[in-house]
DNA sequence: CAACGGAAAATGGTATACCAAAATTCCGAG
DNA sequence: CTCGGAATTTTGGTATACCATTTTCCGTTG
């Protein structure tokens, strides 16, 4: 028996397709067009869909195609606030129950962000800077908040990707990461929480700049009713 | 098109059986027997199961039949302390954003459960509750927010059922209650989160409670029907 | 008698066929 | 030329059949 892949893997493939932008946001996700093009049937693709459903990566509308999830500034502002009180618990909840070894583990990501900044690729740096904020809810040994805040972190890929590709503050968020760092060192609960939530309020900032110069400049493709052809159009940029 | 019912009538009707004790903690889950049972096809009877899955209330094993859940106290505890974060985020964003007539609604639920505590089922006297703290939530106005807290709430039904059951804190509850509408009322963050963190840490309390009294009494009832070896099985590793 | 091995049954994952509702198209009336 | 409605097409939901792996249990063997 194929352990519980296929479904997964498919969620996998869309889930970088819409963060990549290939299914841009507001597209419509025919589940019958995407199992033909991936050549799997039907049935994991919904099932694969549903697992993108639950991240809020897509939209199930009843009777209608999904489509692309494509938050508004207000709803992604709602989730951030969500997401800082789950970093908060967190990074409360490390410093008192990460062992020295994990605490270690998130300096050593740290140094590996700091040294690869300039030098990879953004999805790549962004991978690293998810594995660090995931470990650090992993400190906390509370599996039902680690597993929430990544859901989170999920569901806010595509916007906090947006905002890293800028770089346009790099030294920020170095300082920043080091300073939680050193608050886990130190097992000081106050200090990480303080620059957890500055770390968030500039996430937030750098959203908004770029949602705003993308409105200026068409970025974010509203596609509200009139995206019955883009929704051809993506289709088919998606084999390409 | 039937509206996308189905297999959420199935999962609701799921859900109540587990909570409802029917399938007991640990049972295994086999989709062609439940499915046969209910007169329905596999097909919604898997996406019943994967809602379910996704509420925590069922555990998904790969290449395994799924089972009802058995979460530990420390499990419990975990999620109670993420619930936590999510309702202190909610009291205090609610006293901003809530409207008059949101917190007048809370009210009225408030002087539901007054009224009907000693009269209805607990059952029923748990709806209500659940739609007190639910509308807190909403009052938030962050989906976000409201949505997660709600799926919380949905994975933590159980054992809020059985603390529920003792019926053993009447007034207290009652007094938590009252004390946090009256915070919503007079828009007092302070008051509302100190009622709300006072309110779970007894609701923790009381499961304590409650599952050293049902390990001692052999509470955890096995499975009513034919599964009891792989039930007492399971239930033996997960709790291990 | 216990331990091991293999055949058979059971079970979840996948593919496909069918159905009903919704969206779209197209034709005819005004 | 426009508008309305019916037929067609499209699409998601459901049922069922098939497959691969896992589990179970019995017979063999040391």
């Amino acid at each position: 028996m194929a352990r519980q892949a296929l479904s997964v893997e498919i969620a996998d493939q869309l889930r970088r397709d819409i963060l990549r932008g290939k299914l841009a946001p507001g597209a419509p996700i025919k589940e019958r067009v995407l199992a033909e093009e991936m050549d799997v049937s039907r049935t994991p693709m919904r099932e694969a869909i549903r697992i993108l459903a639950k991240e809020e990566l897509v939209l199930l509308r009843p009777a209608r195609s999904p489509i692309v999830a494509n938050p508004s500034f207000n709803e992604i502002a709602d989730s951030v606030e969500v997401l800082r009180a789950l970093e908060l618990l967190s990074g409360e909840l490390a410093c008192t129950n990460a062992t020295d070894a994990e605490i270690a583990q998130i300096r050593a990501l740290h140094e590996r962000i700091a040294e690869a900044y300039d030098r990879v690729d953004t999805l790549d740096l962004f991978e690293i800077d998810m594995q660090f904020h995931i470990a650090i809810a992993q400190a906390s040994h509370n599996r039902a908040l680690s597993d929430t805040h990544k859901a989170f972190l999920a569901r806010l890929w595509r916007a906090r990707y947006l905002s890293a590709k800028q770089r346009r503050s790099r030294d920020r968020v170095l300082r920043q990461h080091g300073a939680i760092v050193a608050g886990l060192e130190q097992r000081d609960p106050g200090l990480v929480k303080t620059e957890i939530a500055a770390h968030l309020e500039a996430l937030l900032d750098n959203i908004r700049r770029y949602l705003d110069a993308g409105e200026a400049a068409d970025l974010p493709e509203p596609a509200p009713s009139g995206m019955a052809p883009a929704c051809a159009t993506t289709a088919g940029e998606r084999s390409a």
